[in-house]
DNA sequence: ACCTATTGATAAAC
DNA sequence: TGTTTATCAATAGGT
């Protein structure tokens, strides 16, 4: 069909290429279109140029993942279950992962203890006495640190007190001075500078939190 | 083109819409054919009959999968994405209830226990002294099948002796009796029927392996 | 499935 | 790309 017949075979000269390719594309959707309306058929054309170029045709009655998922039933072809099977298998490991955790967590809380060996209780056991130690043991710095903490409140409770006791006195002799005109200054008599060794433990950040909200 | 123009509206009889599907269908095939070659173009043609046959051309010079792979890429439309993510949310799903075991884990073995409150310490410390007196009692049982074992078969031992001895001595009776001429059947003289009841330990399945294995 | 009159597609030229 | 037109290809309807 043409001023002359051609050869089915690549048409070597680009523009006349590109030409034809225009020409046939809108002829082959046309020819789609024109078979999806009179037959009621879906249809699903994806054409590349050589150029790359891309052009579609869908038929109405569907969409290109409704057609692709009946392509696969259809033909058995997988066409994009590489991904899938990836997914798939990192879900089936971490499952794994998942399963064996819970076991040893039954094991770890003394349940299921039945369905183990006698041998196998032993390094559990041990696990297990290891991790109380270990929490007593950080319950007990805690304990430490509280009545370290009110030893040092206490002491700072005398001085505060000693320190006031004498502020007192002062002020009563300043009083007494005044009435009789004659004021001076004085110190207090107390070593009042109080070292950071001696001060109530300072507590910062977490462990703040763990002394105001207990 | 034809013996008559139609108009492009669905077919209404059935065997002529059959007919005319067929035709050209295997035109459309043909014409996509020629444009692949004349024009070094990529396409995929998915035909879906209105009775769901199926018929597909793609282009020599690559696949489906490559197809839709620029198709998405080209249009920026996901195709199978959908089901990407359901698999993509289940995996985040599970690897969080695995970080969460994996934190529980650590701290029933008493690591990472700085990172505590010391408020949680307490359900972590009652979790694992259940969980040893769970084992320990476990293994007392254990240990208590094992005396109650060796027992029973010091008894058996002992009844076994005492039934040797006679029979040893019964023997030699019957030999000195053979020596006379004078043979007669006669029994042990100690009652051997062992009840269930005092018998060794009936170990069964699993029991028996911790027995055999240990 | 084949035939063929007729319409539709398109190659070449502009 | 769009138009034109001569030519070839596709196909509708009949068998």
């Amino acid at each position: 069909m043409g001023r002359g017949k051609i050869e089915i075979k690549r048409i070597e000269n680009s523009t006349n290429r590109q030409v034809t390719y225009s020409k046939r594309r809108n002829g082959l959707i046309k020819k789609a279109k024109e078979i999806s309306v009179l037959c009621d058929s879906k249809i699903s054309l994806i054409i590349f140029s050589s150029t790359n170029k891309m052009s579609e045709f869908v038929s109405p009655s569907t969409t290109l993942p409704e057609l692709l998922e009946k392509y696969q039933n259809n033909s058995g072809k997988r066409l994009w279950d590489a991904k899938h099977e990836r997914l798939s298998a990192e879900i089936d490991r971490i499952k794994k992962e998942n399963e064996s955790m819970e076991i040893e967590l039954r094991h770890l809380k003394g349940e299921d203890v039945n369905s183990l060996h006698v041998k196998e209780l032993i390094p559990i056991e041990e696990t297990l006495e290891n991790a109380l130690v270990n929490i007593r043991d950080k319950q007990m710095d805690y304990l430490k640190m509280l009545k370290k903490n009110e030893r040092n409140l206490e002491e700072e409770n005398k001085r505060l007190s000693y320190i006031l006791h004498h502020q007192q006195m002062a002020t009563d002799g300043n009083l007494r001075d005044l009435e009789h005109g004659s004021y001076h200054r004085r110190g207090t008599g107390y070593p009042c500078e109080i070292t950071l060794a001696s001060r109530p433990l300072s507590l910062q950040g977490g462990d703040m939190d763990l002394l105001f909200e207990l």
